[in-house]
Formats: structure tokens, C-alpha cells, sequence
DNA sequence: TTTTGAGTTGTTCGA
DNA sequence: GTCGAACAACTCAAA
């Protein structure tokens, strides 16, 4: 056998275990070139600021791990077109692995490379380590074409039998002791500096797979108790946050099956089975996100119904800025924009709840909103966020058959009733009374008056009034049904 | 091809 | 205040 190195090129895998690349490596068995790419040239979309930032953290995670093993990752920062043949050929590579990406410019990217390094003599192999299932995989039975709606998908997928176990992780690696020239961590450049706004990222999150581990464990252990029923209540802490660790491969949706098969057969989960059910198809969520994003390369810049392509989407810097600061007037949008500039999350009701206003009641394009969750969340996902977007704007994937407006006061009412999570965000209102917390424009002067707010000076007033606002929407949706 | 049943997440109105 | 039906009523997937 050959003892011409491996080359494994982590992308958004940064973990050891079941990883498909790194144990195909690894059986290889010999010396690893361990390397992660900032990828800053072509069409590729380049992360935003809180995923940077998460990243720099997962790989100085991932670099220890592998530093444990007495392997290098190096960091390199370019077009990987020409890096990886590059780095191949000086090293004297005999293999090239990586774990599949779905986005259009990735799948360019990655398969003009395969062909390269095979028309270079260097044989490339990829692996699923992001997903169930591929996105091909799961077709209509009828049809033979991708699904639209998500039930008819998910059905689909678990009927296709158990989920892959995940790999365990490799033992007995070896680094290559060749010179590769890559930079120091901090040469990438992925750390905000002036000013320093992470301080909130670092209080919420610990990246890297040990992290992630943990952040799976407690959740199993603890957090998913009443899941079915609480996720959707923002104050709850029920949801998994695990989509970070997610986006970045710090952890497999394989690894996540198998540890509440194991939690269930051992009976220490405090989950009932719906809970169960109810998760498991959260994950089937982010499944499908990429199925859709795998038949609809565009997702991220153009709406799935074409009767969308003319929407007359009004710009409006003012509200828009308005809507990013968390200064609209409208207290569970004020909290969610809050909770994503300060945490880069968000929970996942009130995205729904701040997407819907921007989309409906300011009337301005999905794909600012878009483009500012990008930048903003952790979770950042090619595929979850454009997918979630055309969601909510009613132009993707959506069995309803109406154009659906949230009303963010009665979402208030409805799942953060006693506030405690508008109180959390925006504190200038912390005071008010509970049946004013959702509308404080609404409150007797004397209650404003003992809580201390100022309508206008210490919070703002609405900058849209909801029932005009949801008339224009409609009125905005039938215009762009006749104009098509 | 045509038909039929069904679709994560809502809101509003009127009894 | 609560409940059920109507609402701007469509499109997908399977038979």
C-alpha cells in the first residue's frame, strides 16, 4: 500500500467522530495533511460576522483535538480550486477526502475539483457526514421528483428504513511531517476587533465537538422535557440549541438519532414519546431545507413561486434599520432582534414572529432579512435560513393555502403571555404589567407613568400600525397576482 | 389524465 | 371570554 499521504480537507465537519472522510483516512493508513480552507474566492458565499467568529472558535477546538493525535490542521486561506491540487501535488498526496456539501457553487466547486485531481493522478473521494439522508435519495413515490411539502417528505425518508449509524472516532492517526505553509489561527482574521461585539456570543455558547457533546447531553437529559409541548414558548429553555453546532459539523444528525435511541432504550430521558417524535422531525426540518436547497440551487436569491419574482417589495431604509436594532415598537420583535445581536440566536417561534413583520408589515424583501440573519445568527445555515425565509414570505415551500400574516401582539399573548422573555430583551419595559407588555401603546398613561416608559423617548411607538399594515400586505399580494 | 385528500407553525369574526 | 367557522383559497402528492 501506498504510504502517499492523505490529504483531508475539513469544510463544515469539524469533528472527528463519525466523520466519513477522516475515518476513510484514517483506514488508509497513511500520513494525514489535515487542512481547512477560508474560502474567500469565486461565488461562494462567504460566512458573516457571528459565524466567523463561531468558526474561529471550532477550529482552534478542532486543531486541539487533532493536536491530540499528534496531527496539524492547517489553515490556508483562498480559492481552494487551486489550493487543494496545489497543496496535493507539493505534499505528493496519493488520496484527497472530504465530507459533501450541497450548494450550488460548493457542488461546482467540489466536483470541478474531483476532476482535476483525477486528471492530476490523484484520486478524490467524498463522503455524507451532514445529513440522513442525501438529497436525492428521498423522491416521490409517484413521481420520481423532489418533494414540495414536508410531511409527504418526511414520510418518505423514515419509510426508507433506520438511519445510518454514526462512525466512531478514528484511533491511531499519524500526521504527514512535511511543511504545508499554513497561517496561524488568528492570520484569518475572524475575530471582530473594534469594537469587540462577541462578549454576548462567548457568555451563550461553547463551539467545538466537546461542546457540542455536552450541549447534547443536557438537552437529552434535561431540556427536552415537555419538548412537544413548550419549544414553542421563547422564555422555555426546551429547544435543543444545537443548529450551531450543526451548521458546522461539530456534530452529526447521525450522532443525534443514535443518542436518543440509546437515551429511550435506557430509559434516562425525561422525554415522552411524543416529545421524541416531535424532535426527531425537527431535525427532519433541516433535512428537508436541503433537499429543497438541493432541487432549487437559487434558494438563496430567487423565490420558488414564480409569482413572486415581481412582488412589489418597498424599500425602506429607515424601517429596516428599525427592525435590525430591535426599535420597532413591537415588543416580541424588539426582543427577538435583541436576543440575535447580543446571543446570534434566536428562538425559533419569534424567527418566525420578526421574519413575518419584515416580510408583511414593513413589506420589504425576504432577502434583507435573509442577508441580516446570515450575518447575524451562529446557526447560519445555506440551507435552513434561505429555505425558512421563502417560508415565511409564502413564495417557498408552504402547504398554505392562504397568505399567512402573523399578528406579533397576539403571538405574544399567545406564547410569551407572562413576558418573561420580552422583560429578558427589552428591560426598558420590564415594569409594565402583563396584559400590556405585547402593546405598551395601548396602556393608560398611568401605567406607562409607574413603569417608568416614555413612549416615543425610553421606547419607541409602533412604526407601522398593525391592521393598515396587513391591508397593504394584502393588497401588496394581489397586485403581484395580477402582474404575473 | 383526473380526482381527491391533505397540508408545522395563523387571524379574524360573530355567535 | 371562548369557540368554531370563515378567510385573501392553492398546490402538492398519490391513487
Amino acid at each position: 500500500m501506498s504510504n502517499a499521504p492523505t490529504l483531508v480537507w475539513f469544510r463544515t465537519d469539524l469533528r472527528l467522530a463519525d466523520n466519513p472522510a477522516l475515518r476513510r483516512a484514517a483506514e488508509r493508513g497513511a500520513p494525514l495533511v489535515c487542512l481547512y480552507i477560508l474560502d474567500e474566492g469565486g461565488d461562494r458565499r462567504p460566512p458573516g460576522g457571528a459565524s466567523r467568529w463561531w468558526l474561529h472558535q471550532s477550529l482552534a477546538a478542532l486543531a486541539q483535538d487533532l493536536a491530540r493525535h499528534s496531527v496539524t490542521l492547517h489553515l490556508l486561506r483562498g480559492d481552494p480550486a487551486r489550493i487543494v491540487p496545489d497543496l496535493a501535488r507539493r505534499c505528493g498526496a496519493g488520496l484527497v477526502v472530504w465530507n459533501r456539501r450541497y450548494g450550488a457553487a460548493e457542488r461546482a466547486l467540489d466536483g470541478a475539483l474531483k476532476n482535476d485531481l483525477k486528471a492530476g493522478g490523484v484520486a478524490a473521494e467524498s463522503f455524507n457526514s451532514h445529513l440522513l439522508r442525501e438529497p436525492w435519495q428521498v423522491k416521490g413515490a409517484a413521481t420520481g421528483q423532489p418533494y414540495k411539502v414536508f410531511t409527504p417528505y418526511w414520510k418518505a425518508s423514515l419509510a426508507l428504513g433506520a438511519f445510518e449509524a454514526p462512525l466512531p472516532a478514528p484511533g491511531g492517526l499519524t500526521g504527514w511531517a512535511g511543511d504545508v505553509g499554513g497561517l496561524p489561527l488568528d492570520a484569518l482574521g475572524l475575530l471582530p476587533t473594534r469594537p469587540d461585539w462577541a462578549g454576548g456570543l462567548r457568555a451563550t455558547w461553547t463551539p467545538g465537538e466537546a461542546g457540542a457533546r455536552a450541549r447534547l447531553a443536557a438537552f437529552l437529559d434535561r431540556d427536552i422535557r415537555g419538548y412537544a409541548e413548550r419549544r414553542d414558548m421563547p422564555a422555555e429553555s426546551v429547544t435543543s440549541r444545537l443548529s450551531p453546532h450543526l451548521a458546522f459539523g461539530e456534530i452529526g444528525p447521525r450522532q443525534i438519532v443514535q443518542a436518543l435511541a440509546f437515551a429511550r432504550s435506557a430509559g434516562d430521558t425525561p422525554a415522552s414519546e411524543r416529545d421524541e417524535a416531535k424532535f426527531l422531525s425537527e431535525l427532519g426540518w433541516r433535512e428537508f431545507a436541503y433537499h429543497v436547497l438541493f432541487s432549487h440551487p437559487a434558494l438563496a436569491r430567487e423565490p420558488m413561486n414564480p409569482r413572486f419574482a415581481a412582488f412589489p417589495w418597498h424599500e425602506d431604509a429607515g424601517a429596516l434599520a428599525a427592525w435590525q436594532r430591535g426599535r420597532t415598537g413591537y415588543p416580541l420583535v424588539d426582543a427577538g432582534m435583541r436576543e440575535l445581536w447580543q446571543t446570534g440566536t434566536m428562538h425559533n417561534r419569534v424567527r418566525m414572529v420578526v421574519a413575518s413583520f419584515l416580510i408583511k408589515h414593513l413589506g420589504i424583501d425576504w432577502r434583507a432579512g435573509e442577508a441580516w440573519f446570515w450575518d447575524t445568527l451562529v446557526d447560519a445555515d445555506p440551507a435552513s435560513n434561505p429555505f425558512s425565509w421563502q417560508w415565511v414570505a409564502g413564495c417557498g415551500a408552504d402547504a398554505a393555502p392562504y397568505y399567512r400574516i402573523f399578528n406579533p401582539m397576539l403571538q405574544g399573548l399567545k406564547f410569551d403571555s407572562a413576558g418573561a422573555y420580552v422583560r429578558r430583551f427589552v428591560p426598558e419595559l420590564a415594569a409594565l404589567p402583563d396584559e400590556h407588555i405585547h402593546a405598551p401603546w395601548q396602556a393608560p398613561a398611568g401605567v406607562l407613568a409607574r413603569a417608568g416608559v416614555r413612549l416615543g423617548q425610553t421606547y419607541p411607538r409602533p412604526i407601522v400600525e398593525h391592521g393598515a399594515a396587513r391591508d397593504r400586505a394584502m393588497a401588496d399580494y394581489w397586485a403581484s397576482a395580477e402582474a404575473t
